[in-house]
DNA sequence: TTGAAAGCGATACCAG
DNA sequence: CTGGTATCGCTTTCAA
């Protein structure tokens, strides 16, 4: 690989000084209109480009880089939110770092140390389910450089986020059931560690509550799985449990639409009718809920949006002097064609 | 935020030179144990991290970091493959930095040339469709760093590449329409000017004849689209088109499962039945495929493994002395309900 | 076993 | 308007 060019090649070249050239190249004023129109055109010829790693080590600036940590890119509510934090970080001029934790909450620490470690101006964490940061580890790197937490929230955290409102969300969900005219309603839910699992559960019985109806905890199906396939397949089992209860319930109200796609599996087999035997709402808006068969009605949850945001929370948070950014994302039902009007 | 803690605040600590510090923490023969010791236990204290910039520069190598290009990261094909290269790039150490070209050629040259002057390690890229290298910008580059394009192919090309056996692929898929009995086979095809398009079209055309039908040219109709949502467009509008010929086809081959989402939505709205009245195959397995109904026949492309093995030249590139490293990967014919034999 | 000094490539200050 | 010199944080000779 052939050397690249530096300030000095131009200097010996036109024979000034490299103090000269860097004045010319920064377009930094008092600099001879001759002298610069020479140093662009020889910059041109031997194509110059300067060398990022010195610029930033002598400005002790960070490199333009914001390093993002997910724990699936394959997972499409993810990756529409890389894409709207790409789209933002680009607007921005700055670089996109990516890793994946893949729910592994060791590999996330690492990501977390290495990017930091790299020198990146802000760190995006969408954390994985089995995420266990003390109060500690977060704040401390915060010191240093912004951290936003998007999708999912640590009990008190303090620092910036992103989030959805996973409480209203599943309130609203299971409102439209019961407004709908599904009487008994189950929910499927994730882990209840996790953030997201635990208000979407709250959300639930919140609306059940509200709606004069009497809780049956055997309608609650808590379960644990990492990826869409194993989503699909806890769904599945999910059914199995719930359909052989003496009063099985008529609709369901699924965490995630990975999970309703287990859901539509078992129905099938079952010779189930969606929507009429079974309602189903998911939550997210995923690709797939659009292709299931009846469309699946679910949350939308503007995961490009909470990307985007998350990128201009973090750049904010650049210049902010200890000011925290938050917001909540209200997510918005779909309606499509797993849920119908019973009355 | 407060300043990081650099060798200069050890050494002082210690009463010592920078250069033992230096030694002490990069594991250096020529070192008294103890010191060592002392090192070693400050830096944990005042949390000492080595500023990559300054290192990077001295050893005037560049920051372990890989760029990859790719047109969309919420296409499925594109997501797999980006967890491919994450996951080898994370073995070999490597950084991943993420820009998405949304099928723009402007675009997909200023990332290069941003990754480039940024210094990256070498770039994998997925060409945008509408890609326009002469065969000039492309090598410009590889003298300075590798790069390794991927999934498409450019014309004369003799740089590194991993890509798809689409010929191949084309061939097969037509071939299993054939062998299941469908007699008039039409392609959906994509512009010609890309290379995919190109070679998947040239593998139907030499399946049908080597079966020794005559090819209709009206059964080939070649359509534009930039993501998924425009590929389900066009693949219907194509199917108005060849439906509404004297003699319509029994069967399509379609060069993406995008395009055949379309053709579902098409063959519902009329009434036909799959696969009795139309038996179709994609290409790509994406995940929509799996969903479908009924689930799709399609190519299995190997988009993971391909992101792995670009990674991996990319990397041997490094040191290879000019040496090129090509492969295509053989796609899998995936056997679903959407074409059955009808012999 | 340790330290002083040079230098990676670029910028900033100050003197001329 | 231009050039010399110090410096960013670190590694690497070369001497001691």
């Amino acid at each position: 690989m052939p050397q690249r060019a530096k300030l000095k090649d131009i200097a010996k070249a036109l024979n000034i000084s490299i103090t000269t050239v860097s004045r010319a190249l920064n377009n930094k004023a008092d600099i001879n209109a001759l002298t610069k129109e020479r140093v662009l055109a020889k910059a041109k010829e031997i194509d110059y480009k300067p060398n990022n790693l010195a610029v930033s080590l002598r400005k002790s600036s960070t490199l333009n880089v914001v390093g993002v940590i997910i724990p699936d890119v394959k997972h499409n509510f993810f990756s529409k939110m890389l894409q709207g934090i790409m789209e933002q970080a680009q607007d921005l001029n700055y670089f996109v770092l990516v890793g994946e934790s893949h729910h592994n909450s060791d590999r996330e620490k690492k990501l977390i140390d290495d990017f930091s470690d790299y020198g990146v101006s802000g760190i995006l964490l969408a954390p994985s389910k089995h995420s266990d940061f003390d109060k500690n580890l977060l704040p401390i790197i915060h010191k240093r450089i912004p951290v936003v937490v998007v999708d999912r929230m640590y009990d008190n955290y303090e620092g910036n986020f992103v989030n959805c409102n996973d409480f209203d969300g599943a309130y609203r969900a299971t409102q439209h059931l019961l407004e709908c005219g599904y009487k008994t309603i189950a929910h499927i839910g994730s882990s209840d560690s996790w953030s997201i699992g635990h208000e979407r559960l709250k959300g639930y019985r919140a609306a059940i509550k509200d709606h004069g109806l009497i809780l049956d905890e055997n309608y609650i199906h808590i379960c644990n799985f990492n990826n869409k396939e194993e989503g699909a397949e806890e769904g599945y089992k999910a059914c199995h449990r719930l359909f052989s209860l003496k009063h099985p319930p008529s609709a369901i109200f699924s965490v995630t639409d990975d999970i309703a796609v287990g859901v539509y599996q078992y129905a099938k087999e079952k010779g189930m009718d969606i929507p009429r035997d079974l309602g189903i709402v998911g939550f997210s808006n995923a690709e797939v809920s659009q292709y299931l068969n009846p469309p699946l009605t679910t949350m939308e949850q503007f995961a490009q949006d909470m990307g985007r945001e998350a990128v201009q929370y973090f750049y904010k948070a650049l210049s902010a002097n200890g000011q925290v950014f938050q917001k909540s994302f209200n997510p918005h039902l779909v309606l499509r064609s797993s849920t119908i009007n019973l009355n």
